[in-house]
DNA sequence: CTCTCAATGATAATTATTATTAATTGAAGC
DNA sequence: GCTTCAATTAATAATAATTATCATTGAGAG
């Protein structure tokens, strides 16, 4: 039935309340949250949870390749649900970060590293920064 | 002269002793040191030297273009003064990090981020995450 | 040479993350 | 529907990376 909670179990995971939480909300945003954020996010709705629950269920959905974990050299994780390969834009004035899905064709790299180097690649990231829209706007004052 | 201490006078930062060997330290290597990396090894050389110097001679650098921060999903920052744009090759057996000098041309890519979202990049960076060829090896036993 | 302000060193403080531990809870079998 | 057991959780202590504080020093301008 719920996806999530078949995904969990695929990795094994017993299918608490709060894993549930912090899995669906990463699943249902695009913001990119830290660890912060999801805790102050659900809090609202589990009074109880702790931030150690929210950091120990990121490293496992991590571990299990459910979330993504990445820095964008801030000062914490940021953590993603959404799996298919895609680019980060970070803007670097308000630090919100977009997504870009376009195709960006690496094989051949990823080919000539192998050949190369011998560099066995399994994943990669691309991170563009600079300034987003509403932000360029908002310096036009 | 010195092309070292040209760049950071050209930066308005004074020449001091501490800060051009964490610049040249890190201007002839290419391994991609921890802040406490660089600390150990010039402590031989300046055994007086703190370790909050080397963080904010390291901030200072950066924040004036001369060298990179970057973080790879490791618990410290890393440091690189090679400015010319290149991709990191992460080993996750190993930890080391590989550069690759080879090109990818993203230019279309940064004229749609602009053209489509709006977004103006400054900056860019392409992270591979795999085994490298030593590693590969020894697991062959 | 002297003066001034930025840089440094020593260390305290802060922040993000991880470890510990005891209590709780979900899941599988009966 | 119970019981059991291992996984999970909450609370909190501990750790590790980084930043802030502040008195002292030294690079570089004049």
């Amino acid at each position: 039935m719920n996806k999530l909670a078949e995904n969990l179990k695929a990795s094994k995971l017993k299918v608490t309340p709060q894993r549930l939480a912090i899995y669906s909300y990463l699943a249902n945003t695009n913001e990119h949250p830290t660890v912060e954020t999801i805790y102050n996010s659900l809090k609202a709705d589990y009074p109880a949870m702790s931030l150690a629950t929210v950091y120990k269920t990121v490293a496992s959905l991590r571990d299990n390749h459910l979330i993504k974990e990445f820095n964008l050299g801030e000062d914490s994780n940021r953590y993603d649900a959404h799996m298919e390969n895609h680019c980060h834009l970070l803007c670097t004035r308000c630090h919100r970060v977009f997504d870009y899905y376009g195709d960006i064709d690496l094989k051949s790299v990823i080919y000539e590293l192998k050949g190369t180097f011998g560099f066995e690649t399994n994943a990669f990231d691309m991170n563009f920064y600079g300034i987003c829209e509403e932000c360029a706007k908002e310096n036009n004052n």
